[in-house]
DNA sequence: CGTATCATTGAGCTTAGTCAAAAAGTGTGG
DNA sequence: CCACACTTTTTGACTAAGCTCAATGATACG
């Protein structure tokens, strides 16, 4: 619930780098690529939305400010990850590097539209890029309506294993603090942290250092049977 | 938390209809509309992802079931609207009818993609019902961060009256149950109910039937000063 | 008019938020 | 390399918001 400030320098690199030809191939010509320090904003709240992004390497988290200084974070993006989207003319959330040295690939809105309404098979690379952001949304929807914080902590994990290490890795390196984890289920820090130790207590999980989870029992982390917190023993640890 | 039954039956129109040519109209002639029964399901969770649908009159409910039980709606669907995007093969949701005689127009996914590729403006149009849907997403994320019932509760009829009622008419007719609501906010269905009991009481909304309400002090209801519930005191009514 | 669904209300209990403080990292500069 | 400051994380005690169970009213529908 506590928000985090930020600071805004810039450094811009205009060459076309080693861009891992993932998807919009298309788009190459048009992308200038830049890396930003952690903190950082990409874009914000209320500004024209003039670019549309891609993470290329670290991470980030999108957000929504309220006025009573609750921080929502709508979006994790990671290596991939299409961010920039708007429905009107500006951009209804803010986008904040997480990851030292985060590099970003920006592409002009204007004149990506126009090469696309040319290039059809830019336009199918953009419509699966936005189905990609829908399906993180409605997956961040889903977990937010899991009752307990010890749900909400575990599909967050599988999430991230998902993500994260793209395979059945059980080891999740956590690229955000608990204060973002906390703003990303709408938990307060304190119960995220309970939630992880509890988990480690009933062995389903490992720490090997604050920012690393060691996945053991996946399926205990699914396990849609109600997971509650606190059983009052089963402290093994 | 508890799952509603469904029906299944079929009632097609193999015509072009009054549709109110809204936006797609460069798709029109691919439509096909039906109208469909309360209850009655559009797409389902598993089932491959052949249509891309808009509402044309009535309402749906987007949601999506998980194992224990739990329905999480993720999407309230009104005329304009469209729904049926998938990222993968086939729709990880189902949508419902849940107004009598809803009528919606179906588009044959393949036929359309490949219209899309020659049409650039009705590729636009894709995209613009593709971004519409993304705001409404993050729109119910920002409210399900919420932290109090009241807060959910509120912001939810003030999301209502703009979609809605198209303006600021400040009478919403609310077009799903309690148990609709409280699907869709993560919460019980005694906490909605006690939610709007607690905001008629404290004269920001009014009752004019069980499925209307009258925002009176929409103010209050933005309200970002945190709003709790039950002040102990303030009973007017 | 009866039945089923929907909505409201009450009582008790549990979870998670809040306040507070300690502990563990992290980074900086002497 | 260590001391210091700062941030992040964890833990505890307390409180209260919301869930559960249960029952009653209201509505809709056949």
């Amino acid at each position: 619930m506590r928000a985090k400030a930020v600071s805004t320098v810039t450094n811009i690199h205009h060459r076309a780098l080693p861009v891992r030809s993932n998807q919009l191939g298309a788009l190459d010509s048009l992308a200038v690529t830049m890396s930003r320090h952690r903190g950082e904003e990409i874009c914000c709240q209320s500004c024209p939305a003039l670019f549309l992004y891609c993470v290329k390497s670290g991470a980030a988290i999108r957000y929504v400010a309220r006025a009573d200084g609750h921080r929502q974070i709508v979006d994790l993006l990671f290596p991939g990850d299409f961010f920039g989207f708007a429905a009107g003319g500006e951009y209804d959330y803010t986008v904040e590097v997480v990851v030292e040295g985060t590099v970003v690939a920006c592409y002009p809105r204007q004149r990506m539209e126009l090469l696309a309404d040319a290039d059809p098979r830019l336009a199918r690379e953009l419509r699966e890029a936005t189905l990609k952001a829908i399906s993180r949304l409605q997956a961040q929807l889903v977990i937010m309506g899991r009752i307990t914080a010890l749900e909400k902590v575990g599909s967050f994990l599988l999430e991230m294993a998902e993500r994260m290490s793209d395979g059945s890795s059980e080891l999740v390196v956590l690229p955000i603090s608990r204060y973002d984890v906390a703003d990303y289920l709408a938990l307060s820090v304190e119960t995220v942290s309970r939630a992880l130790t509890d988990l480690k207590h009933r062995g389903v999980i490992k720490l090997c250092g604050t920012r690393c989870v060691k996945i053991v029992d996946q399926d205990a982390l699914r396990g849609e049977p109600r997971i509650r917190l606190l059983p009052v023993d089963s402290l093994t640890s």
